[in-house]
DNA sequence: CTCAGCTCCTGCGGGC
DNA sequence: TGCCCGCAGGAGCTGA
């Protein structure tokens, strides 16, 4: 489930639990997720300090003050609950106990603090590694990323470079990590939806115009849903330190059926499925 | 190099 | 109510 913005909303929830804080014990209840985990990561991690908790993609990176980063990726299904943390009680509760695990609670960082933070992933999609920093860049999840949709590296001369000649759908394009990093089915929807392209048009044939909507239409997508995402992680914060979840008003994807919502458009929203996975479009706006 | 298809895993909702 | 099916927001790997 999480893109980019659910990514970087999860980062900023968890930076407080933290960064500058020490984990005491790294409970690791099952071997692995996608991979197993390294044999020594719960001995390395128990004593080790966040410096830094960053963001690469929908990777999170905690550096440690050890010279290692703990790599994680939430998957499909993954979510990160913060437990134990001053503002993550229910209002008008006293509930100061750590919740008993769940199904799916596969790793508990036990912080010094007396805060956990659980990283429950259902279908294990999700991964952790823990690699020399200094390594991180050659990391072979890492290596291959395109840039950060969000940076200065990102425009049009970039993308129209990557996509020159390539008779590929736009839409299986901008999923490929490697030319763009960070957006999932979800925003690749919404961001051609904006800048009015076909999500079957072929990436190699978008006019020089179309593409600068293209470049602001994916920066303007996201930067929405991260603003989103803050203002419900301070709902979510207050309810229960659950991080990962929360609800945007989607313009096309899962809209089938629906009005297209430009207010000249008459149009139906549509699904179609592109690579065995579902585009949500308007016909009418979208060429 | 590009590209399509398969794969990992669990849970949920719809149809019968 | 229960069962079966399709579908789900990711992405690595294989083989053409």
């Amino acid at each position: 489930m999480p893109e980019l913005p659910e990514v970087e909303t999860v980062r900023r929830g968890l930076a407080p639990a933290l960064e500058g804080q020490r984990i005491a014990r790294a409970e690791l209840r099952r071997d692995g997720l996608r991979w197993p985990f390294p044999p020594d990561m719960a001995a390395k991690l128990g004593g080790a300090r966040v410096v830094q908790l960053r963001r690469r993609s929908k990777y999170l990176l905690a550096d440690l003050d050890r010279g290692e980063t703990l790599l994680i990726h939430l998957g499909m299904s993954g979510r990160m609950v913060v437990s134990g943390m001053a503002g993550t009680q229910m209002p008008g509760q006293f509930h100061f106990d750590h919740p008993a695990p769940e199904k799916h609670d596969h790793v508990i960082l036990h912080m010094e603090s007396g805060a956990r933070i659980t990283f429950n992933d259902p279908r294990r999609f999700g991964a952790m590694d823990l690699i020399p920093t200094a390594l991180l860049e050659g990391h072979k999840l890492l290596a291959a990323l395109g840039p950060e949709p969000l940076g200065n590296s990102f425009n049009r001369a970039f993308l129209a470079a990557r996509l020159k000649g390539r008779r590929t759908a736009i839409k299986a394009a901008l999923l490929d990590q490697r030319i763009v990093a960070g957006l999932g089915n979800i925003y690749v929807c919404e961001a051609l939806f904006r800048a009015r392209i076909h999500p079957a048009r072929a990436a190699g044939r978008i006019g020089a115009d179309r593409l600068d909507a293209l470049v602001g239409a994916i920066r303007d997508t996201l930067r929405d849903a991260i603003a989103a995402g803050g203002s419900s992680l301070r709902d979510y914060r207050q309810a229960d330190g659950e991080l990962g979840y929360f609800q945007h008003a989607f313009r096309v994807y899962g809209r089938e059926g629906d009005a297209c919502i430009l207010p000249q458009c008459n149009g139906i929203i549509r699904r179609m499925v592109q690579g065995g996975r579902s585009s949500y479009y308007c016909p009418r706006c979208q060429r």
